[in-house]
DNA sequence: ATGTATTATCGTAATATTGCAATATTAAAT
DNA sequence: ATTTAATATTGCAATATTACGATAATACAT
């Protein structure tokens, strides 16, 4: 074996841990914060800030494109990275969800 | 290579990453929220209830445990896993946290 | 002490993730 | 059309995760 075995859980226990498993790496929270922190963001910055190769980090912003977390404009001729707000504020509640549902109230 | 850089990031972006890590797999979220169902909490229940092998549950259990989110006392002959409040509390805020200070404002 | 039930650990195989160099693609400028 | 700069993709190696059967350890009951 080794591939986790999805089909056994709901769609909302599979869909909290893809989203968790892409907060689930340190250059991804750091990215997420320095894109935060920018007006904009040019991916090249992101290399010299983060400190992966450039192959990493946009193997990297891939992983959070694919939770559409990111928006990607074009702005001259550097792609610009944006948080994409709705989808920002869906997981920020799923989470809240999640560890407010949890009953605490045990031995 | 393979290995997380870890060095590179700050404390406070591994201790995130980790704990997400822990949230990053369906049977985990589905161990949790039956835990918290749950007045206590036998093993035992869980192989059943989830349908992933009892070594498999063990060392889920065992992972939700390193980041001190379980605490486990003994209740006859079965041993009671509960949901540390403490613990999850500080989770929840963390969490909290990341998902307020990410500034939105861009493009 | 022995048997029974429950949980943990070990060993192993399959799959996934991480990282980077090399290369390809893309977009703008000349 | 060529050159230049930025990002994406490919191919590969190292490491991590997931899962389970087999076995060991633990706790309780007899």
């Amino acid at each position: 074996m080794g591939s986790s075995k999805t089909h056994i859980f709901s769609i909302q226990q599979n869909d909290l841990a893809q989203v968790a498993k892409v907060l689930a790496h340190p250059a991804r929270i750091a990215i997420l914060e320095y894109i935060s922190k920018q007006e904009g963001c040019i991916c090249n910055d992101l290399v010299d800030e983060i400190g992966l190769a450039q192959a990493t980090i946009s193997q990297h912003l891939n992983e959070i494109k694919k939770v559409g977390l990111l928006q990607g404009t074009f702005e001259g001729k550097n792609l610009c990275y944006c948080i994409d707000q709705e989808r920002w504020m869906e997981l920020q509640k799923a989470f809240h969800n999640f560890f407010s549902n949890i009953n605490l109230n045990c031995c």
